[in-house]
DNA sequence: ACCTGAACACCGTTCAAGT
DNA sequence: ACCTGAACACCGTTCAAGT
């Protein structure tokens, strides 16, 4: 039986959410598709391009309607939007906040960021300050919840899961200090 | 040749300076100790453990001393010198990170900011917030700025470096952002 | 266009046994 | 207390060859 890009890629993102990133091996995947592991590389020249590829499928999945008029509550849907994106995805924030921190895919965030604020006429600076500062936030936060709800289940070493800050709480806090770089 | 703890550490740190992460290996680490692989596991019961004690290694390289006497300052000093102390090392930020992500380590930065906040007489819910945001905004920033300096050393896709914002303008974002919370 | 089969150069970890 | 030697169960990637 032959395969498709499309079908590796799927079968990649169903390996993830069942069993996580230490599964998505090429030999795994390989077997999951009845199928030489060299037989990927038909399909993708590396493993790095495959789970840049995931990581675009894990955003995609997660899309949602825009509704909000304003910047503020624009970049709080966009914040949201990859927050449960990645939540609903094992290891989602791990490979998600990689593949973006080297510059192999995830991107659409950043730019949607960059867009709503320069649309706001905020100066180009902030604007690049404040959707990074925001990107990180949001990477950081739903890592440590991903990582602490998943030390919790395996009954490993428990860093308190209450003791995690409210998510909006600490995106309002960057949000009311570009509010008050603009007013000034 | 018999070796104690701080030796294995020392090597460890040392390999992970000079060739990065992906050479810090047990069999590698080993062949530098003129040892068996299995050696290691004398002095620490898994590769993880190592890791922990590597990155608290790194922070305590980059210890400053405290000049600042209001906690805007304070903070910012402790910021400057988490984030230094991770640039300092080969894949520094992907390490230290990683090990206070899974709660293994690297705890001191974060209990820093947070006493230096409840001294400053900052309700409990925002001390937990604003530590943690500015933590994650230093983690996100370093790494990113360590990745694409070394994408850059490797002749790789260039992200341009110019285009990363200043690290101090994202650290007055946050920090204004909660002087704003406090005087409401 | 898509895949096989075999190889290459590696991993972390365990464990009985040695000194 | 510290280490050896061998094994176990894996990795990503390449490449000539097949259909």
């Amino acid at each position: 039986m032959t395969h498709r890009r499309s079908d590796v890629l799927a079968h990649a993102v169903a390996l993830l959410d069942a069993h996580g990133l230490a599964a998505l091996t090429m030999r795994r995947l390989g077997a999951e598709l009845e199928v030489q592991p060299s037989a990927i590389y038909h399909h993708f020249p590396s493993k790095q391009a495959l789970l840049a590829a995931v990581a675009d499928e894990i955003l995609a999945r997660g899309a949602r309607p825009r509704t909000a008029s304003d910047w503020p509550d624009r970049l709080r849907e966009v914040c949201s939007e990859l927050r449960h994106a990645m939540l609903a995805c094992t290891d989602g924030a791990d490979v998600v906040a990689t593949v973006w921190a080297f510059g192999l895919g995830a991107a659409a965030p950043v730019a949607e960021m960059e867009k709503v604020l320069t649309d706001a006429e905020v100066p180009a600076e902030l604007v690049a300050v404040a959707s990074r500062t925001l990107v990180h936030y949001v990477f950081g936060h739903a890592f440590e919840e991903q990582t602490a709800r998943q030390a919790v289940g395996l009954g490993a070493v428990e860093r308190s899961l209450d003791s995690l800050p409210d998510f909006d709480l600490g995106l309002d806090l960057v949000i009311d200090g570009l509010r008050a770089r603009l007013t000034t």
